[in-house]
DNA sequence: ATGGTAGTGGGTT
DNA sequence: ACTCAAACCCACTACCAT
């Protein structure tokens, strides 16, 4: 953009910001990230001669193979709307024409159209910024449903080019457009003028379209004339190269503040050229997926095919609301969100298996909790049972924006959950186990993914984004691993914070001991189910382990030697371990009666075959429930240490044999 | 002990 | 008084098998 005072607009973004609650957190995640470069930096210093060269030869290597992939058979024409939501509402009001505007509101802006960016107003910048930088500009709020009508008009027109065309978003689509230009014996350049012409006939909107031999190349081909313009870039494999050599990294779709600033302040990286004569350290700094992405890059290659049916894997919502501490609130909204959710899961025949918490402080930082069930829910009643047992542990805490996301769904779209649960009752009456089956399967089929790195980023902690979106599919592989009836221990709630808070955790002094450590957590569950019922938890490991371990029996190896799935555990002290029935601590002689049902079915199975010594040795392997113990404790932080997790425990001591 | 895998959190786009 | 949704990648950890 021409005649934008570049440094009034950032003096001005600097001034509003300065001192919030949001620059604070944007300063610390600039260190986090200064940090991370520093670290690369000492990485690239310690590499040898030898080394490098050997990365070097490496990468050369990977560079022939990529370039063997290489296919210049498609035509690829990616469209973009000009300032899409803004223009809209122009069609919809003429008289904002040649006035600056912008779409959104006060906190946030979506997009603004071509005056106001004159002023240095852009998307995902909040409105009293703008307001700042432009104060005559026009706010109009968002109205989804007027844009959604408007991009259906457009992909009717896009349909009769590429009837599989994809769409990016409701303002982007890539399209295909080989055989159409084959067909009508038109240049790909004809063919996008064309296009443009008939949506703006259709619409009233204009568009910037770019095309290119894969979606990579013609995604950064449709910003270089914008708006409403076009650029070709012929499919030959000198013009490509071409092309890309002078191409700055951050153009491409994948790369970019961070990684372009990690590219160019640890390896010099500015432009795609650039990724290849210093591919060798590529190599040996990032993952082998993450230094493929490059390379290719560096060669102009992206993706032609058109991928197989992506369904989706996870439906999310969040709210954000002015920071409060109040518990009930959180839990209003918790509650609307849950609704919501729900909706929107049946909505679409869905049900899922994880539930995500997401959070965000009032200081900018954002937390996830998540929890995995062996059933699949969608009713707004279970999403916000796990969903306030989430949040409960992370309380106190001062918010400002909560979100909950469910994954892990059913693949083929039954509601009713019931067949993890038969499985884990098979598998403890036959002593079998489905899950080591499974991973058997689910393991062959990652190592085909996994088989190789060229080293790990351990050191680096650096992570890349969604490049993996717009170059290579392989992990797409592991999706179908997961197999949703795989019998786990899986209703564990985890929680590992990341890098990023270890990290700022010592700048953040007098805030540091409220942060959620694992530990913190587990023992707050423990201790909040403990304030519900603290008098009547039996508690009988511990004569238990004595028993066994004067047992001292001999393996009985004849029918398995297995000992998982036998234990009955109260998982998170509220599920049985077994067939996943719920039952809270206070439910005391419901759950003896829960043992009692699974003991009698084992005897059942075994009564034939194991005399009651053996039989006792089997329900109660002393290693298991020893070694369980220890990570338990050695889980606890030193200040909770006086409490003892409840939060596995058997219901029946050993007297009834 | 060692190595592979799934689950989870967090970052990035 | 700095959004929302969805995807992917990596680090870390617990767990399991050998």
């Amino acid at each position: 953009m021409d005649g934008v005072d570049k440094e009034k607009v950032q003096r001005i973004v600097y001034d509003m910001s300065k001192g919030s609650k949001y620059f604070e957190n944007e300063e610390r995640k600039e260190a986090f990230m200064r940090q991370k470069i520093d670290n690369m930096r000492a990485q690239c210093a310690k590499l040898t001669p030898t080394a490098i060269s050997q990365y070097q030869k490496v990468a050369d290597r990977r560079i022939l193979e990529l370039e063997t992939k290489r296919d210049l058979s498609r035509i690829w024409l990616h469209v973009d709307m000009d300032a899409f939501y803004a223009a809209v509402e122009t069609l919809s009001n003429p008289s904002l024409k040649g006035k600056p505007m912008a779409v959104g509101g006060m906190s946030m802006i979506s997009t603004a159209n071509y005056e106001a960016r004159r002023f240095g107003v852009r998307a995902a910048m909040p409105g009293f910024i703008a307001r700042k930088l432009c104060p005559e500009l026009i706010f109009v709020p968002v109205d989804f449903k007027k844009y959604t009508y408007y991009s259906d008009l457009t992909r009717k027109v896009f349909q009769k080019y590429d009837p599989n065309f994809m769409a990016a978003s409701l303002d982007e689509a890539y399209l295909d457009i080989t055989d159409v230009c084959k067909e009508r014996s038109m240049t790909s350049g004809e063919i996008a003028k064309e296009l443009r012409t008939t949506v703006f006939e259709e619409t009233g909107l204009t568009c910037s379209a770019g095309v290119g031999s894969n979606r990579l190349l013609a995604k950064v081909c449709s910003d270089i004339n914008k708006p409403n313009g076009q650029f070709v870039l012929p499919n030959d494999r000198m013009a490509v190269m071409t092309f890309i050599s002078s191409l700055p990294i951050r153009k491409i779709g994948g790369i970019g503040k961070v990684t372009e600033h990690i590219l160019r302040d640890v390896l010099g990286i500015n432009t795609c050229e650039d990724m290849l004569q210093k591919g060798g350290l590529l190599c040996a700094l990032f993952s082998r997926s993450t230094a493929d992405f490059f390379l290719s890059v560096g060669l102009g290659l992206g993706q032609t095919e058109i991928p197989q049916v992506r369904s989706r894997k996870s439906i999310s919502n969040e709210r954000t609301f002015s920071s409060t501490e109040d518990e009930a609130s959180f839990y209003q909204k918790l509650a609307d969100l849950a609704e919501m959710l729900s909706v929107d899961m049946q909505k679409e025949g869905l049900s899922g298996r994880t539930l995500t918490l997401k959070l965000k402080t009032t200081t900018f930082e954002v937390r996830t909790r998540a929890v995995t069930l062996q059933n699949y829910i969608c009713s707004s009643e279970d999403i916000l049972k796990y969903a306030s047992k989430l949040l409960k542990a992370e309380l106190p805490v001062s918010l400002r924006l909560i979100g909950l996301r469910l994954s892990q769904f059913n693949a083929d779209k039954v509601v009713a959950p019931a067949d993890p649960t038969q499985k884990t009752l098979t598998n403890f009456l036959i002593s079998g186990d489905a899950s080591r089956e499974s991973m058997v399967d689910s393991s062959s089929m990652s190592s085909i993914v996994n088989d190789h790195h060229f080293m790990n980023d351990t050191e680096t902690g650096f992570s890349m984004g969604s490049h993996e979106a717009c170059s290579y599919g392989g992990r797409d592989l592991l999706d179908s691993s997961h197999f949703p009836d795989l019998e786990d221990n899986n209703c564990a709630i985890g929680n590992n914070d990341g890098e990023m808070q270890k990290f700022h955790e010592p700048l953040n002094g007098e805030n540091g001991n409220k942060v959620n450590t694992p530990e913190r957590k587990s023992c707050q569950n423990a201790l909040s189910e403990l304030k519900a019922d603290s008098s009547s938890v039996p508690f009988a490991f511990r004569s238990l382990d004595e028993e066994n371990k004067k047992a001292n029996l001999p393996d009985d190896d004849t029918v398995s030697s297995s000992n998982q799935g036998e234990l009955l555990l109260w998982v998170n002290d509220y599920k049985c371990s077994l067939c996943g029935i719920e039952l809270p601590p206070c439910f005391v002689e419901e759950r003896q009666e829960h043992f009692d049902f699974h003991l009698a079915e084992r005897l059942q199975k075994e009564e034939s075959r194991c005399d009651t010594r053996m039989l006792r040795h089997r329900l109660f392997p002393e290693d298991n429930i020893a070694s369980q113990r220890k990570r338990k404790k050695q889980r606890a932080s030193p200040k909770d240490k006086g409490h003892i997790p409840i939060d596995l425990f058997f219901v029946k001591s050993s007297q009834n044999f």
